[in-house]
DNA sequence: GTGGTCTAGACCACG
DNA sequence: GTGGTCTAGACCACA
């Protein structure tokens, strides 16, 4: 499911919030679906289960899933407005990175037109066949 | 020069990083330029030096500054093919930014729009030789 | 005649003994006014009839309704100097509250209009003896 | 500096996340000012100190203090309008306890007084001679 | 069987 | 010396 870097500067439960951010991101993981049991998971990747569940709290704590004790963790479905304060920031970031890209001597027309790309990709959807 | 926020979990040392990577960017420092010593670097900042050079070590490490032993640190000029890697990480970045602007509801045409702007502002932007 | 939120961290029969105490205390439910039987309200609400007796049962514990063996359940009526417990430990959640607020700017005068309102209001409301 | 129940329901990080919040909502812990070292706290209160991390996090999370990875953790000032969401939480609290206290027979005139002295008292702040 | 809490103890990065 | 991460392993409440 996952790939982890063991050896990463960035703590394993930071890895696993942005596989699992991604996943969810991305539909592979749809709104209301239950995400693996903490131990399941912590058997699969061989790591603690306590690693697990920070990484689940913490992605509760930033709203991507919700978790009910005693019956499992789910994904919870974005609602619009919600997440107003990380839209800004990744706009802010996405400004930084423009910016770094066009330094480096990316070429502004291959900028829009990988971004238009994945637009349209991502409104058409996923319907998996 | 810069502010650094001494309450924030980023590190100091990374954050320098990034502010001297923005000035580099945003061509507030040219090619070729010398970067502030270490010792007065510190004593504006009224930080550790020791913080400072591990901020230089770092931007050295990536490519965005060279030091010559004996004389001080300067701005590296950006070389075109040197930075492919991290240009595909830029890409990848980009990719991820915008799925989830899109999941947290982003309009797609507002996406577009501010990036074209960008664009136009910083293709414009420092005529400045 | 509920909403529970099967997706909330709090536990399913707790969510119960709020909702039935709330109905109490707005008078919906009168003194000595029959609940409904256990596995009436589990098959209402889709629930285990377990999760209603656990309610039920905190609900006695706490002194708001009594049960007859054979009859059912039966809301009790409140009791001048019967909560005198409960009632300082509401004193005490109320100051903690107003002090928060404060902290956390709210206007003195804001608050001071909203309780009153609020008694006005209540005060008028059950008139039952 | 605390009183913690071991044998209470709610967990002792919730238990330390209230006391600590308490202190900081009535300026006991002045903004800025350092809490104690993790692991001090937990030598002193006889606790793990993961259990106090955990609670320094919480307290984070809800914006009440922030954490420096080798420097400390400190009282954050508070923001007005930064804590809105939590603001009408509170301000739901108040109705319901009110209501509660109606309802087991407190004198709406009491309550109103016992606000009153605690608006005041409050105002006047605590210029600890 | 689920998430959650807590402990004991090791190790790391930062300044 | 500080907060932070991670592991191993025990125990609990809920449904």
């Amino acid at each position: 499911m996952f790939e982890l870097d063991l050896r990463s500067r960035s703590p394993v439960y930071e890895q696993l919030v942005e596989k699992i951010k991604d996943l969810i991101i991305n539909n592979v993981l749809q709104p209301d679906e239950q995400l693996p049991a903490v131990r399941v998971l912590a058997g699969e990747l061989t790591i603690n289960p306590n690693t697990i569940q920070k990484a689940y709290r913490e992605l509760e704590h930033r709203g991507y899933i919700y978790s009910v004790p005693g019956k499992g963790s789910f994904v919870k479905p974005a609602v619009a407005g919600d997440h107003d304060a990380r839209l800004r920031a990744l706009e802010n970031e996405l400004s930084r990175i423009i910016s770094e890209m066009l330094y480096l001597g990316a070429y502004p027309a291959d900028i829009i037109t990988r971004i238009q790309t994945q637009l349209f990709k991502d409104k058409g959807g996923q319907p998996h066949d």
